[in-house]
DNA sequence: GCGTGATCATTG
DNA sequence: CAATGATCACGC
């Protein structure tokens, strides 16, 4: 089977798009010879990964954004008929050993969350997935209240990593950003540090959105669309 | 084992 | 029923 290549140019990218708006995730399987999934719980990446061949994302589990030519990170985001969505959305794994005194530019969170490709798909738990539906992608920059927003919330969860505070890192820390499990299971360990600087084992995390973020680039994006 | 793609499943 | 913590597949 032929999957598609990679746009050369964001111009290319969003003529992609506007195409890909309204097909189920049947049709794009079937366009990609793909199979579909009874349901998502051995398979909980597969909507997004079909988008990504869809779209000729190149980067695959390289710690950078998936169009890598056009600087442009691609997430999936499951969400009601309402719009609404209903899952948070995965950045990247925070760095618990090694350089994690960097700045926010340097982050991976900033990486992947400056120049984005949503792709909403109506996926409430109880349709089918052949019968989820691509809504309308957009293309999202982020402006300068939105970057001030999330540096916060970055150097909040970044501190606590930073000072080595294990026992005290959970979801409920950050406006916008969460740290959260990432991991295989429970008993997974990863190098870190203590409060006193020294080598320690500790749950790896990653930063994830919290819904409140994407939905409120939803309904900014619905108000533009309807202009 | 880690980072990519995320959603599942239990709890308050 | 939303939110937090737990979990699954793949590539390397």
């Amino acid at each position: 089977m032929n999957f598609p290549t990679a746009p050369k140019t964001i111009a290319e990218l969003e003529q992609r798009i506007e195409l890909m708006a309204g097909l189920t995730l049947g049709e794009i399987a079937n366009e990609l010879d793909v199979m579909v999934p009874e349901d998502l719980t051995v398979e909980k990446g597969w909507a997004g990964q079909l988008i990504e061949a869809y779209l000729g994302a190149t980067a695959g589990n390289l710690p950078e954004p998936d169009f890598q030519h056009l600087g442009i990170e691609l997430k999936t985001i499951p969400i009601d008929s309402s719009g609404k969505p209903l899952e948070t959305t995965f950045v990247s794994v925070a760095p618990l050993s090694g350089e994690i005194t960097g700045t926010w530019q340097d982050s991976t969170v900033y990486k992947k969350l400056n120049h984005v490709l949503w792709v909403p798909i109506i996926a409430e738990r109880k349709m089918a997935i052949p019968h989820r539906q691509i809504a309308t992608p957009f293309l999202w920059k982020m402006t300068k209240h939105w970057e001030s927003e999330l540096s916060r919330d970055w150097q909040e969860l970044t501190d606590l990593i930073v000072f080595g505070h294990h026992d005290k890192i959970n979801a409920t820390h950050g406006q916008w950003l969460q740290l959260r499990p990432k991991a295989a299971d429970s008993s997974v360990r990863t190098d870190a540090y203590d409060q006193q600087g020294n080598p320690v084992k500790a749950p790896p995390k990653g930063f994830y959105l919290r819904t409140d973020f994407t939905r409120q680039l939803l309904t900014q994006q619905f108000q533009l669309d309807t202009l």
